[in-house]
DNA sequence: AACTCGGGGCA
DNA sequence: TGCCCAGAGTT
């Protein structure tokens, strides 16, 4: 009764007027099986991801999760074992430069998360003792960490009992319970409280963990394996035969924008240290600001700025005007005659 | 709520 | 080519 109590309160959604985001109120049996289903399912299904391994620290959980945010797992595994091996602690990256830390955030994307992960752990160190923080409304105070990664680390770290709501969690309970193809853009408080009405007493971490396993190899984006799903007869999406949804907005360009400089100049970092030598400084601000400008004066900290650098850039963007410009500011800002050499680029 | 922020793999 | 991927921070 305690249980059907707490969901009750959790909806807020009428019949009346259930709205495009309705969130319906759930039977407790239907809870109770899919609760128990998933459960059992990933005891049974889920891939041996090596941050799952018992021993795993609360640190090395907690780099799993920035570097999967918007990256697929597959492509995480290598560069996680890598940064564990070299900084094990985070005391150990708090300390390193910031250029390393970069450069061996490799090709991952968003290096404003290296940059973030390494201000978490400079805080872990100054305010928490060197421990990564127990719960999740301290864990969520750190820099780059927001509400799913601290759901996600006090969970499965700590055993907290938390609402994990990613991506995958979203899509499996709006497919099952609203008929719908995905999820909204971004959760809303309302159906944060929503989806905490499924998370149990007993198993939260094997739930939490399993919903979200289930919507990376079962209930998936694309292709969903209906056919092997233990649930599609409780489904309302399939029941409802799968409808799509609106599609979602184009992509932002990529050709010709800030944002494809930027990944050239990532590129030059990357490459113009292949030692374990360090520049002295390194662009921050540019990966940190939304909305900063590319500054090319900033290439003479990350490193030799050679002509195939500057040449591949130009290259790289659809608006070659827009580069040589640049190029021009670069050269009036007297790093020419530093590199006079180097600068001669070709027509 | 709407924008911005990488990079690669796949249908 | 467009979509998708264990999201977060800013405006």
């Amino acid at each position: 009764m305690a249980k059907r109590l707490r969901i009750q309160m959790t909806h807020r959604t009428t019949p009346e007027n259930p709205g495009p985001g309705a969130l319906p109120r759930v039977a407790e049996a239907a809870v109770d099986r899919v609760r128990s289903t998933i459960i059992d399912w990933f005891a049974a299904a889920a891939r041996p991801l090596p941050w799952r391994e018992p021993d795993t620290s609360a640190w090395a959980i907690l780099v799993s999760e920035i570097m999967s945010q918007q990256t697929p797992v597959a492509r995480v595994e290598p560069r996680w074992r890598e940064w564990m091996a070299r900084w094990p602690t985070p005391a150990d990256l708090a300390q390193a430069p910031t250029a390393e830390v970069l450069r061996r955030w490799d090709r991952l994307g968003y290096p404003r998360r290296a940059l973030r992960l390494q201000e978490a752990a400079r805080v872990i160190v100054a305010e928490h003792g060197g421990r990564v923080p127990m719960t999740a409304t301290e864990l969520e105070t750190l820099p780059g960490i927001g509400a799913y990664t601290a759901a996600a680390v006090a969970s499965f770290a700590h055993g907290e009992r938390t609402t994990v709501l990613d991506t995958n969690v979203r899509r499996v309970l709006i497919r099952l319970f609203a008929g719908r193809d995905r999820p909204t853009p971004a959760p809303s408080r309302r159906e944060t409280q929503w989806a905490q009405g499924f998370v149990p007493l007993e198993r939260h971490r094997e739930w939490n963990a399993g919903v979200m396993e289930f919507g990376a190899l079962v209930c998936t984006a694309r292709g969903p394996r209906c056919a092997d799903c233990p649930l599609s007869d409780l489904c309302a999406w399939n029941r409802a035969g799968r409808p799509a949804s609106a599609t979602k907005p184009t992509a932002q360009k990529w050709a010709g924008t800030d944002r494809q400089l930027r990944g050239a100049i990532m590129d030059v970092l990357r490459a113009a240290h292949t030692d374990d030598a360090s520049p002295t400084s390194v662009p921050v601000d540019l990966f940190l600001a939304p909305t900063a400008e590319v500054d090319l004066r900033l290439l003479d900290e990350l490193g030799p700025v050679t002509a195939a650098s500057l040449r591949r850039m130009r290259d790289l963007s659809a608006d070659a005007h827009r580069v040589s410009r640049l190029v021009s500011d670069l050269i009036a800002d007297g790093l020419a005659e530093r590199h006079e050499d180097r600068l001669s680029l070709p027509r």
